[in-house]
DNA sequence: AAATTTAATTCAGTTGTCAAAATAAAAATT
DNA sequence: AATTTTTATTTTGACAACTGAATTAAATTT
């Protein structure tokens, strides 16, 4: 900033100036050897002249910039494919070095943590899952926990530690992604846990922690019904509710980073008790617990009794089938508001497409007829 | 796409491929003269040092650039400006040229048209205003409307339309940014009109349409509180419920360009009927049709009586002022419908700020407690 | 007056990209 | 079989956008 200071009359004031002080963030347009890169991984195979006429490249580009591709171990060309017809000298197609990278997913949750090892063209090499206890623990427990299950998913895939050249994370809880700070999740002991910091610590790897509906979401994007589309909304129903938003393409992450919070919206004005302390929240008549609460006096069981939180919501399932009027009026309700939530998300983001997901999905009372 | 059809074992499968099928639409970079232009803009006055500290370029890079500016005539040095303290060569401010483009805003509404003539700079050099009446018109109507504004505010600035090298207008309704048509406006009698094209057949200037809300939005984003902030959203109060929202520095305009409908977001379960044919919109509850419908009750009033909705709302609220307490429960009945619409979008979008706007603000019943 | 400090310019060199020409490899035509 | 046509890729020369280092400019401090 320039600053004057003056008194003399015959100074112009300086003009107000107008537009945004702050650049957007996503300014920079990625170099053209990258774009090239992702196309062809997200086409599995393309020949140069498919590069050229999609990115809109001139056709020297291409072969330059695939050469570096491939001396840098990248990309590479397929030998001995055959063509369906067609006059010319024939294409030769591009694919990704499978083994150029591996990483490992990882998903944490209260009651089993799988992982899967995948190459760098996105094929899954192996999975694995560990059974684990419904407590809240220590960072070391976890990172114990993570131990095991790595090494479970190396030795299936017959890879070591070494090979891997990322690791992702995903957990439910107010995860910060870009610092790796977990400032709250139902599996974590402590507030403000430096997940990443911890990790790498440890295993030596780099990693990226995430929200588990931004990482759902995101796996929606580069492999589900989200690749072809450029604004999309994911919903998970579980132990809470959770919602995951692609816009132009790229993971809405909100201003602050942390998730969206689709079970703490609205839906009905001195409503149910949720249990961040508020009213209404959609959360307070979809989540497990305000199942739970509901079945305990439907099914005149103790409300007590916490741990059957997930057996007697199929109990109260199984009632609601064989005709419990009480039962079924659980569920249409739940899915009434579900249905009031959802058409918010969709007058607020006209989102192409929703994604509804979760264990609890199976409840198909949820989303019989209400839903607009 | 690269189509592989054979019969051959030796062949090894494509793979399948993974990641968004789609680029983000936003890739291109600005050229690095337009950044360095917009910064200045938007600092008012920048020296070339500043630019290359703000925007991280070589200095050279600033001297040409900014040199390419000067001689376009967009940009100048400011001459005899006196420094406060400091040793070495004083920087030399630039800033940019006011007389180097103006530009003509108007806003269309039901009551009065109101039109802006600004210089590059952002400085607002005249404005003018024509009472209309709350008809639908034909576009030829609405473009004889905006001729005589136009004269109006061209005349008043001493300029004429051939100064002008744009000209912007906003108004409510649906409409297409980009392809500049109006599918539907409560100013106009006909559908999809092709507001541009009708424009420039007339004019010949340049023309960008836009509904009302994004254009407050914008304004604010350009001059206003939502300078400095890059999340942010807008909310208008007036014959329906509209929102603007800046995610990243940027309007978002949805996945269809159109505007996002605040106003048809749902805050009560079987609430009252809304003139979009659902029932528990928030603008059923907040809109000038909605709190005259209750007022005509309360107010022992026939409802009948249309044309007076303005003044039913003014009369409301000077009885609920007054101790009227059937109209404060109106007032305090839509204050807490609108707390539920924000928190519902907080929750969704987690803006830095919400701006409220429009001209039922006035009535500040509306949002004296109830407000989360 | 000399040294110091900060701003701006000059200029050689790198990088990323394109357009056009040249080359390559196949099918279609003669 | 030779030639033509068609499509894919490579080569080449050129240009635009930058950067970095050296240089010049204009002020203050010593």
């Amino acid at each position: 900033m320039y600053d004057v200071i003056s008194s003399q009359s015959d100074e112009s004031p300086a003009p107000a100036g107008c537009g945004p002080l702050l650049p957007a963030t996503h300014g920079e347009s990625k170099p053209l050897r990258q774009q090239i890169f992702e196309h062809v991984r997200a086409e599995g195979r393309a020949a140069r002249t498919d590069v050229t006429r999609a990115l809109g490249i001139s056709a020297g580009s291409a072969t330059t910039l695939t050469a570096d591709l491939i001396t840098a171990g990248l990309l590479r060309e397929v030998e001995g494919l055959t063509r369906e017809l067609g006059r010319g000298r024939p294409p030769v197609a591009l694919e990704v070095v499978p083994e150029g990278r591996y990483v490992i997913g990882i998903k944490l949750s209260d009651e089993v943590h799988s992982a899967v090892l995948t190459d760098f063209a996105g094929q899954m090499l192996a999975d694995a899952s560990l059974a684990t206890l419904p407590t809240r623990k220590s960072m070391d427990a976890i990172l114990e926990e993570i131990d095991a299950l790595m090494d479970l998913v190396l030795k299936a895939a017959g890879k070591s530690l070494s090979d891997i050249s990322a690791v992702g994370v995903g957990l439910s809880g107010l995860v910060d992604h870009s610092t790796g700070m977990v400032a709250w999740s139902p599996l974590l002991s402590g507030r403000d846990t430096d997940f990443q910091t911890a990790f790498v610590g440890r295993f030596g790897v780099p990693l990226l922690v995430d929200n588990d509906s931004n990482v759902l979401t995101l796996a929606e994007l580069w492999f589900g019904a989200g690749r072809s589309m450029s604004d999309f909304a994911v919903v998970t129903i579980e132990h809470g509710v959770g919602m995951g938003l692609v816009l132009d393409n790229r993971l809405f992450r909100g201003s602050r980073g942390m998730g969206l919070e689709l079970g703490h919206t609205k839906v009905q004005l001195d409503g149910a008790l949720c249990r961040c302390g508020q009213r209404g929240c959609l959360e307070a008549y979809l989540a497990d617990y305000a199942l739970a609460r509901e079945a305990a006096t439907a099914l005149h069981r103790n409300p007590r009794n916490q741990q059957s939180a997930h057996a007697m919501l199929d109990a109260l399932f199984s009632q609601a089938k064989s005709g419990n009027e009480a039962a079924r009026t659980i569920f249409r309700r739940a899915g009434r508001y579900l249905s009031v939530g959802l058409s918010n998300v969709i007058q607020l983001f006209d989102p192409e497409l929703i994604i509804l997901s979760g264990e609890r999905m199976q409840y198909d009372y949820l989303y019989a007829d209400e839903v607009i």
